[in-house]
DNA sequence: CGCCCCTGTGGCTATCTGCCGCAGTTTTCA
DNA sequence: TGAAAACTGCGGCAGATAGCCACAGGGGCG
Protein backbone atom coordinates (compact mmCIF):
# COMPACT_ATOMS: atom_id res chain seq x y z
CA UNK A 1 0.00 0.00 0.00
CA UNK A 2 2.47 2.73 1.20
CA UNK A 3 4.45 3.30 -1.58
CA UNK A 4 4.77 6.86 -0.46
CA UNK A 5 8.14 7.89 -1.58
CA UNK A 6 9.74 10.32 1.71
CA UNK A 7 13.26 12.21 0.56
CA UNK A 8 15.51 13.12 3.76
CA UNK A 9 18.02 16.09 3.05
CA UNK A 10 20.64 16.10 6.00
CA UNK A 11 23.82 16.30 6.25
CA UNK A 12 23.95 14.94 9.62
CA UNK A 13 24.64 11.81 8.14
CA UNK A 14 23.96 9.61 11.76
CA UNK A 15 20.40 11.59 12.04
CA UNK A 16 19.30 10.82 8.64
CA UNK A 17 20.03 6.71 9.15
CA UNK A 18 18.46 6.79 12.37
CA UNK A 19 15.36 8.85 10.95
CA UNK A 20 15.13 6.79 7.62
CA UNK A 21 14.74 3.70 9.48
CA UNK A 22 12.24 4.85 11.76
CA UNK A 23 10.26 6.09 8.77
CA UNK A 24 10.91 3.14 7.26
CA UNK A 25 9.38 0.88 9.56
CA UNK A 26 6.46 3.39 9.38
CA UNK A 27 5.69 2.46 5.92
CA UNK A 28 7.60 5.19 4.08
CA UNK A 29 9.97 4.70 1.37
CA UNK A 30 12.84 6.99 2.00
CA UNK A 31 15.52 8.20 0.34
CA UNK A 32 17.90 10.09 1.82
CA UNK A 33 20.03 13.27 0.51
CA UNK A 34 23.06 14.93 2.29
CA UNK A 35 23.16 17.92 0.43
CA UNK A 36 21.39 20.33 -2.22
CA UNK A 37 22.29 19.00 -5.49
CA UNK A 38 21.83 15.23 -4.45
CA UNK A 39 18.67 16.36 -2.97
CA UNK A 40 16.96 18.04 -6.46
CA UNK A 41 18.45 14.98 -8.27
CA UNK A 42 16.79 12.51 -5.85
CA UNK A 43 13.94 14.94 -6.05
CA UNK A 44 13.82 15.06 -10.29
CA UNK A 45 13.90 11.20 -10.51
CA UNK A 46 12.02 9.89 -7.57
CA UNK A 47 9.31 12.60 -7.36
CA UNK A 48 8.64 12.02 -3.68
CA UNK A 49 5.57 13.23 -1.94
CA UNK A 50 7.08 13.85 1.29
CA UNK A 51 10.38 15.77 2.50
CA UNK A 52 12.16 16.40 5.38
CA UNK A 53 14.33 19.12 4.81
CA UNK A 54 17.27 20.08 7.15
CA UNK A 55 17.47 23.57 7.74
CA UNK A 56 20.94 24.29 7.61
CA UNK A 57 22.69 21.90 4.99
CA UNK A 58 26.35 22.32 5.37
CA UNK A 59 27.08 26.26 3.98
CA UNK A 60 23.51 25.93 1.95
CA UNK A 61 20.36 27.55 3.10
CA UNK A 62 17.73 24.95 3.60
CA UNK A 63 14.97 27.35 3.08
CA UNK A 64 16.38 28.18 -0.86
CA UNK A 65 15.51 24.52 -1.78
CA UNK A 66 11.85 24.31 -0.85
CA UNK A 67 10.71 26.37 -3.60
CA UNK A 68 12.68 24.43 -5.67
CA UNK A 69 11.60 20.89 -4.83
CA UNK A 70 7.63 22.30 -5.14
CA UNK A 71 8.74 23.44 -8.57
CA UNK A 72 9.62 19.48 -9.56
CA UNK A 73 7.55 17.88 -7.60
CA UNK A 74 4.28 20.49 -7.04
CA UNK A 75 2.51 18.40 -4.56
CA UNK A 76 5.36 17.61 -2.16
CA UNK A 77 4.75 18.39 1.21
CA UNK A 78 7.86 19.71 2.91
CA UNK A 79 8.58 19.42 6.64
CA UNK A 80 11.44 21.77 8.00
CA UNK A 81 13.10 19.96 10.71
CA UNK A 82 16.28 22.04 12.57
CA UNK A 83 18.45 21.76 15.58
CA UNK A 84 18.63 25.53 15.48
CA UNK A 85 15.14 26.31 15.50
CA UNK A 86 13.75 30.09 15.48
CA UNK A 87 10.42 31.92 15.03
CA UNK A 88 12.19 34.01 12.19
CA UNK A 89 13.26 31.15 10.02
CA UNK A 90 9.93 29.39 11.09
CA UNK A 91 8.11 31.75 9.46
CA UNK A 92 10.27 32.23 6.47
CA UNK A 93 9.63 28.28 5.40
CA UNK A 94 6.08 28.58 6.38
CA UNK A 95 6.14 31.56 3.49
CA UNK A 96 8.57 29.59 1.34
CA UNK A 97 6.35 26.96 1.28
CA UNK A 98 7.40 24.75 3.66
CA UNK A 99 4.09 22.54 5.33
CA UNK A 100 5.46 22.38 8.73
CA UNK A 101 8.28 22.99 11.03
CA UNK A 102 9.96 21.37 13.68
CA UNK A 103 12.74 21.38 16.12
CA UNK A 104 14.92 18.62 17.05
CA UNK A 105 14.92 16.57 18.90
CA UNK A 106 11.30 15.02 17.80
CA UNK A 107 10.16 11.76 17.73
CA UNK A 108 9.31 10.01 14.73
CA UNK A 109 5.90 9.56 15.24
CA UNK A 110 5.84 13.53 15.43
CA UNK A 111 7.24 13.41 12.05
CA UNK A 112 4.69 11.33 10.67
CA UNK A 113 2.16 13.74 11.95
CA UNK A 114 3.12 16.47 10.74
CA UNK A 115 3.89 15.25 7.35
CA UNK A 116 0.13 13.60 7.14
CA UNK A 117 -1.23 16.11 8.74
CA UNK A 118 -4.11 17.40 6.39
CA UNK A 119 -3.00 15.22 3.84
CA UNK A 120 -6.30 13.83 1.93
CA UNK A 121 -4.49 12.19 -0.86
CA UNK A 122 -3.41 8.75 0.99
CA UNK A 123 -6.06 6.61 2.05
CA UNK A 124 -3.77 6.86 5.46
CA UNK A 125 -5.05 4.13 7.81
CA UNK A 126 -1.86 2.26 6.38
CA UNK A 127 0.81 4.70 7.94
CA UNK A 128 -1.20 6.35 10.76
CA UNK A 129 -0.95 3.84 13.42
CA UNK A 130 1.10 6.50 15.42
CA UNK A 131 -0.20 7.07 18.62
CA UNK A 132 -0.46 10.55 19.61
CA UNK A 133 2.10 10.35 22.10
CA UNK A 134 4.77 13.28 22.15
CA UNK A 135 7.79 12.73 24.46
CA UNK A 136 7.22 13.56 27.37
CA UNK A 137 9.06 16.93 29.03
CA UNK A 138 12.00 14.78 30.66
CA UNK A 139 13.27 12.79 27.93
CA UNK A 140 12.77 15.67 25.32
CA UNK A 141 14.75 17.39 27.79
CA UNK A 142 17.55 14.87 28.05
CA UNK A 143 17.88 14.01 24.69
CA UNK A 144 18.29 17.77 23.55
CA UNK A 145 21.00 18.13 26.49
CA UNK A 146 23.15 15.05 25.04
CA UNK A 147 22.61 16.68 21.37
CA UNK A 148 24.37 19.92 22.79
CA UNK A 149 26.72 18.03 24.97
CA UNK A 150 28.02 15.73 21.78
CA UNK A 151 28.42 19.05 19.98
CA UNK A 152 30.39 20.04 22.67
CA UNK A 153 32.62 17.24 23.23
CA UNK A 154 31.45 16.56 26.23
CA UNK A 155 32.74 20.00 27.54
CA UNK A 156 30.24 20.54 30.57
CA UNK A 157 30.69 24.28 31.28
CA UNK A 158 30.38 25.26 27.43
CA UNK A 159 27.15 22.79 27.18
CA UNK A 160 25.40 24.47 30.05
CA UNK A 161 26.60 28.27 28.68
CA UNK A 162 24.50 27.19 25.44
CA UNK A 163 21.56 25.63 26.78
CA UNK A 164 21.30 28.73 29.55
CA UNK A 165 21.42 27.06 32.72
CA UNK A 166 23.67 26.85 35.21
CA UNK A 167 26.61 24.05 35.37
CA UNK A 168 25.97 22.93 38.20
CA UNK A 169 22.33 22.25 37.18
CA UNK A 170 23.66 20.35 34.19
CA UNK A 171 26.13 18.73 36.25
CA UNK A 172 23.28 17.57 38.47
CA UNK A 173 21.07 16.62 35.95
CA UNK A 174 23.90 14.25 34.34
CA UNK A 175 25.19 12.61 37.10
CA UNK A 176 21.54 11.14 38.44
CA UNK A 177 20.52 10.00 35.07
CA UNK A 178 20.43 6.33 34.51
CA UNK A 179 23.23 6.53 31.67
CA UNK A 180 21.48 4.18 28.79
CA UNK A 181 22.55 4.50 25.42
CA UNK A 182 20.19 3.41 22.76
CA UNK A 183 21.59 4.85 19.61
CA UNK A 184 19.25 3.65 17.23
CA UNK A 185 15.53 3.50 19.13
CA UNK A 186 13.20 5.26 16.89
CA UNK A 187 10.53 5.74 19.11
CA UNK B 1 3.10 56.69 1.99
CA UNK B 2 1.87 58.38 4.96
CA UNK B 3 -2.04 57.94 4.45
CA UNK B 4 -1.76 54.11 4.77
CA UNK B 5 -4.82 52.91 7.16
CA UNK B 6 -3.54 50.69 9.98
CA UNK B 7 -5.44 48.72 12.27
CA UNK B 8 -4.40 47.31 15.65
CA UNK B 9 -6.26 44.86 17.32
CA UNK B 10 -5.33 44.29 20.99
CA UNK B 11 -7.62 43.99 23.91
CA UNK B 12 -4.35 45.54 26.01
CA UNK B 13 -5.64 49.20 25.65
CA UNK B 14 -2.55 50.56 27.10
CA UNK B 15 -0.08 48.55 24.85
CA UNK B 16 -2.77 49.60 22.41
CA UNK B 17 -2.57 53.14 22.39
CA UNK B 18 1.27 53.27 22.88
CA UNK B 19 1.76 51.33 20.13
CA UNK B 20 -0.94 53.59 18.45
CA UNK B 21 0.94 56.51 18.81
CA UNK B 22 4.50 54.66 17.98
CA UNK B 23 3.04 54.20 14.59
CA UNK B 24 1.62 57.37 13.84
CA UNK B 25 3.98 59.40 14.15
CA UNK B 26 5.82 57.18 11.60
CA UNK B 27 3.24 57.98 9.43
CA UNK B 28 0.22 55.88 9.00
CA UNK B 29 -2.98 56.67 9.86
CA UNK B 30 -4.11 54.44 13.33
CA UNK B 31 -7.01 52.96 14.19
CA UNK B 32 -7.62 50.36 17.03
CA UNK B 33 -10.06 47.73 17.90
CA UNK B 34 -10.02 45.97 21.27
CA UNK B 35 -11.97 42.55 20.35
CA UNK B 36 -13.02 40.56 17.00
CA UNK B 37 -16.37 42.12 16.34
CA UNK B 38 -15.30 45.35 16.51
CA UNK B 39 -12.15 45.25 14.25
CA UNK B 40 -14.51 43.10 11.81
CA UNK B 41 -16.51 46.36 11.90
CA UNK B 42 -13.79 48.37 11.67
CA UNK B 43 -11.85 46.72 8.77
CA UNK B 44 -15.49 46.75 6.75
CA UNK B 45 -15.33 50.56 6.82
CA UNK B 46 -11.85 51.70 6.56
CA UNK B 47 -10.53 48.73 4.65
CA UNK B 48 -7.17 49.42 6.32
CA UNK B 49 -4.14 47.71 4.52
CA UNK B 50 -2.07 47.24 7.44
CA UNK B 51 -2.77 45.11 10.67
CA UNK B 52 -1.46 44.55 14.04
CA UNK B 53 -2.98 41.35 15.59
CA UNK B 54 -2.95 40.32 18.99
CA UNK B 55 -2.55 36.40 19.17
CA UNK B 56 -4.89 36.51 22.15
CA UNK B 57 -8.00 38.36 22.59
CA UNK B 58 -9.68 37.67 25.65
CA UNK B 59 -11.10 34.56 24.94
CA UNK B 60 -11.06 34.92 21.13
CA UNK B 61 -8.07 33.33 19.01
CA UNK B 62 -6.88 35.93 16.94
CA UNK B 63 -5.86 33.69 14.55
CA UNK B 64 -9.13 32.83 13.21
CA UNK B 65 -9.68 36.53 12.36
CA UNK B 66 -7.09 36.68 9.68
CA UNK B 67 -9.03 34.83 7.13
CA UNK B 68 -12.12 37.22 7.79
CA UNK B 69 -10.07 40.08 7.80
CA UNK B 70 -8.53 38.96 4.67
CA UNK B 71 -11.80 37.80 2.96
CA UNK B 72 -13.11 42.01 3.68
CA UNK B 73 -9.57 43.09 2.59
CA UNK B 74 -7.90 41.23 0.13
CA UNK B 75 -4.70 42.91 0.29
CA UNK B 76 -4.55 43.21 3.76
CA UNK B 77 -0.82 42.42 5.27
CA UNK B 78 -1.82 41.01 8.58
CA UNK B 79 1.04 41.12 11.24
CA UNK B 80 0.89 39.10 14.35
CA UNK B 81 1.96 39.95 17.92
CA UNK B 82 1.70 38.28 20.97
CA UNK B 83 3.35 37.51 24.57
CA UNK B 84 3.26 34.02 24.56
CA UNK B 85 5.26 33.56 20.97
CA UNK B 86 5.88 29.94 20.09
CA UNK B 87 7.12 28.34 16.67
CA UNK B 88 3.92 26.14 17.14
CA UNK B 89 1.82 29.46 17.18
CA UNK B 90 3.95 30.99 14.15
CA UNK B 91 3.62 28.26 11.93
CA UNK B 92 0.10 28.25 12.49
CA UNK B 93 -0.43 32.26 11.69
CA UNK B 94 1.78 32.23 8.52
CA UNK B 95 -0.26 28.89 7.39
CA UNK B 96 -3.17 30.99 7.76
CA UNK B 97 -2.34 34.24 5.76
CA UNK B 98 -0.10 36.50 8.23
CA UNK B 99 2.55 38.21 6.89
CA UNK B 100 4.56 37.59 9.75
CA UNK B 101 4.85 37.36 13.22
CA UNK B 102 6.29 38.99 16.24
CA UNK B 103 6.61 38.44 19.94
CA UNK B 104 6.32 41.23 22.21
CA UNK B 105 8.03 43.12 23.72
CA UNK B 106 8.57 44.78 20.22
CA UNK B 107 9.80 47.89 19.06
CA UNK B 108 7.69 50.30 16.47
CA UNK B 109 10.41 50.37 13.97
CA UNK B 110 10.54 46.41 13.70
CA UNK B 111 6.75 46.63 13.51
CA UNK B 112 7.36 49.12 10.65
CA UNK B 113 9.94 47.42 9.41
CA UNK B 114 7.67 43.64 9.13
CA UNK B 115 4.56 45.60 8.04
CA UNK B 116 6.70 47.11 5.10
CA UNK B 117 8.95 44.39 4.42
CA UNK B 118 7.98 41.43 1.65
CA UNK B 119 6.34 42.49 -1.28
CA UNK B 120 8.74 40.00 -1.86
CA UNK B 121 8.28 37.66 0.69
CA UNK B 122 9.43 35.14 -1.56
CA UNK B 123 12.20 37.71 -2.94
CA UNK B 124 15.50 35.27 -2.65
CA UNK B 125 18.16 37.59 -0.93
CA UNK B 126 16.42 38.27 2.21
CA UNK B 127 17.63 35.01 3.82
CA UNK B 128 16.95 34.49 7.82
CA UNK B 129 19.90 32.57 9.07
CA UNK B 130 19.54 29.78 11.79
CA UNK B 131 20.88 31.00 15.32
CA UNK B 132 24.34 29.68 16.40
CA UNK B 133 23.40 28.46 19.52
CA UNK B 134 20.87 25.77 20.47
CA UNK B 135 17.57 25.71 22.08
CA UNK B 136 18.21 27.17 25.62
CA UNK B 137 16.40 24.32 27.58
CA UNK B 138 13.35 26.80 28.82
CA UNK B 139 13.03 27.51 25.25
CA UNK B 140 12.80 24.05 24.05
CA UNK B 141 10.47 23.06 26.74
CA UNK B 142 8.28 25.86 25.82
CA UNK B 143 8.28 25.33 22.25
CA UNK B 144 7.42 21.68 22.94
CA UNK B 145 4.81 22.13 25.24
CA UNK B 146 3.00 24.95 22.65
CA UNK B 147 2.80 22.05 20.15
CA UNK B 148 1.50 19.63 21.97
CA UNK B 149 -0.95 22.21 22.96
CA UNK B 150 -1.84 22.81 19.55
CA UNK B 151 -2.78 19.54 18.71
CA UNK B 152 -4.92 19.24 21.83
CA UNK B 153 -6.85 22.16 20.49
CA UNK B 154 -5.69 23.75 23.96
CA UNK B 155 -6.90 21.12 26.27
CA UNK B 156 -4.80 21.79 29.33
CA UNK B 157 -5.57 18.46 30.82
CA UNK B 158 -5.34 16.24 28.23
CA UNK B 159 -1.82 18.19 26.64
CA UNK B 160 -0.46 17.76 30.67
CA UNK B 161 -1.09 14.00 30.13
CA UNK B 162 0.94 13.39 26.74
CA UNK B 163 3.27 15.30 28.38
CA UNK B 164 3.75 13.32 31.48
CA UNK B 165 3.37 16.12 33.77
CA UNK B 166 1.11 17.33 36.47
CA UNK B 167 -1.90 19.88 35.15
CA UNK B 168 -1.12 21.84 37.86
CA UNK B 169 2.57 22.55 36.73
CA UNK B 170 1.29 23.07 32.81
CA UNK B 171 -1.19 25.48 33.39
CA UNK B 172 1.61 27.65 36.27
CA UNK B 173 4.08 27.17 33.35
CA UNK B 174 1.18 28.48 30.81
CA UNK B 175 0.90 31.52 32.90
CA UNK B 176 4.48 32.98 32.46
CA UNK B 177 5.99 34.12 29.74
CA UNK B 178 8.06 32.48 26.99
CA UNK B 179 11.57 32.60 27.26
CA UNK B 180 13.24 35.33 24.97
CA UNK B 181 15.36 33.58 22.28
CA UNK B 182 17.74 35.92 22.26
CA UNK B 183 18.89 35.78 25.71
CA UNK B 184 20.60 39.65 25.94
CA UNK B 185 19.66 43.02 25.86
CA UNK B 186 16.41 44.64 26.48
CA UNK B 187 13.78 42.90 28.26
C1' DC C 1 -30.97 15.27 36.99
C1' DG C 2 -26.34 12.93 37.80
C1' DC C 3 -22.01 11.96 35.44
C1' DC C 4 -17.86 13.19 33.41
C1' DC C 5 -14.34 16.07 31.98
C1' DC C 6 -12.71 20.39 31.63
C1' DT C 7 -10.66 24.79 34.11
C1' DG C 8 -8.83 28.00 37.76
C1' DT C 9 -7.08 28.34 42.31
C1' DG C 10 -4.86 27.77 46.92
C1' DG C 11 -1.87 25.29 50.02
C1' DC C 12 1.55 21.93 51.49
C1' DT C 13 5.94 19.52 51.09
C1' DA C 14 9.76 17.53 48.57
C1' DT C 15 12.75 18.49 45.10
C1' DC C 16 15.30 21.28 42.01
C1' DT C 17 17.74 25.42 40.57
C1' DG C 18 20.68 29.32 40.82
C1' DC C 19 24.54 30.98 42.95
C1' DC C 20 28.57 31.04 45.88
C1' DG C 21 32.89 29.08 47.21
C1' DC C 22 36.86 25.89 47.14
C1' DA C 23 40.22 22.57 45.53
C1' DG C 24 42.32 19.88 42.13
C1' DT C 25 43.30 19.03 37.09
C1' DT C 26 43.88 20.11 32.28
C1' DT C 27 44.63 23.42 28.51
C1' DT C 28 46.41 27.51 26.53
C1' DC C 29 49.97 30.50 25.33
C1' DA C 30 53.50 34.12 25.92
C1' DT D 1 57.98 26.17 31.17
C1' DG D 2 55.37 28.57 34.28
C1' DA D 3 51.42 31.30 34.98
C1' DA D 4 46.81 32.31 33.56
C1' DA D 5 42.57 30.54 32.10
C1' DA D 6 39.23 27.04 31.81
C1' DC D 7 37.21 22.83 33.28
C1' DT D 8 35.54 19.53 36.88
C1' DG D 9 33.62 17.76 41.11
C1' DC D 10 31.39 18.87 45.24
C1' DG D 11 29.08 20.96 49.41
C1' DG D 12 25.75 24.24 51.11
C1' DC D 13 22.00 27.51 51.22
C1' DA D 14 17.81 30.34 49.93
C1' DG D 15 14.34 30.73 46.78
C1' DA D 16 11.80 28.82 42.90
C1' DT D 17 9.36 24.92 41.13
C1' DA D 18 6.95 20.41 40.82
C1' DG D 19 3.89 17.03 42.36
C1' DC D 20 -0.19 16.28 44.74
C1' DC D 21 -4.64 17.10 46.93
C1' DA D 22 -8.89 19.43 47.36
C1' DC D 23 -12.61 22.40 46.14
C1' DA D 24 -15.67 25.13 43.20
C1' DG D 25 -17.65 26.27 38.85
C1' DG D 26 -18.70 25.44 33.70
C1' DG D 27 -20.59 22.68 30.04
C1' DG D 28 -22.04 18.67 27.42
C1' DC D 29 -24.85 14.43 27.60
C1' DG D 30 -28.21 10.50 28.32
Amino acid sequence: MSDQQLLIIDDDATFARVLARALGSRGFEVITASNADEARALTRRHQPRYCVLDLKLGDENGLRLIPELQALVPEIRVLLLTGYASIATAVEAIKRGAHDYLSKPVDADAVVRALLDGDTSTGDDELVDAPEAPLALRRLEWEHIQRVLTECDGNISETARRLGMHRRTLQRKLSKHPVRERPDSDD
